[in-house]
DNA sequence: CAGAGTACTTTGTATTGCAAGGTACTAAAG
DNA sequence: CTTTAGTACCTTGCAATACAAAGTACTCTG
């Protein structure tokens, strides 16, 4: 067990909630949601996102449309669809829950033991 | 996909913080440990905190001694060894970026698109 | 000794992050 | 025309792990 595998598993479970925020913001493609994760210092490969695009996508979270690019192969642009900003929701709840439970473990101060 | 499922993956991953902190906060036993998370607000089974405990023992960041109980067969008190000491703060820093990262996204707010 | 309560453990399954490899389209260079 | 580079999408196989469910074992009470 190292540090780097830890925080492998932090992320997990919140990917899926950083993409649906990303496309909150704006219908992307996925090598741009890996760009703009990049610059939030949340690293993600391509094995990860597609199956994770295509799952939310079958369950009714996420529409896609092609779109032409000037350069290179045509792209896929995400967006949330009615249930995913209602999905989304939710998960910010989820999200202040646990953020919320973290922070009281962490103030919470060590007793001393004989 | 309920919202049910996605809470649980948020959780993932953020179980072996907690337990950390809680065991920073005093040596305790597993189901000891499952109370406690439940006043946090956070449920774990046994199934997934007995596995999680020998994981981090075999890793060299949790120490146990057996201890008598007044009522009931005897209890494996955990604790926090110099090398998980360390290693939690190090997850302590994760966190911080994690959730720097997360409120960053949450912040950003939807565009217009036409 | 039977039953209830407490505690620890294991097994099997499903999910999912990730590395690695593959397909396909466009544009520029040879 | 062919090759190379760049971009984008997709799939396969593996490993980690949360969880349900079932099992073992100790103690106390009646």
């Amino acid at each position: 067990m190292n540090i780097e595998n830890a925080k492998s598993q932090m992320r997990k479970g919140m990917l899926e909630y950083c993409v649906l925020l990303l496309l909150n913001h704006r219908p992307s493609y996925a090598s741009d949601i890996i760009q703009q994760l990049k610059q939030a210092e949340l690293l993600v490969v391509e094995g990860t996102l597609y199956p994770l695009l295509t799952r939310l996508k079958n369950d009714g979270l996420l529409q896609y449309e092609w779109q032409e690019s000037t350069q290179g192969p045509p792209r896929k642009y995400y967006a949330l669809s009615r249930e995913g900003e209602q999905f989304l929701e939710g998960l910010d709840n989820s999200w202040t829950e646990l953020s919320n439970t973290i922070n009281y473990l962490k103030n919470i101060q060590p007793e001393f033991h004989l």
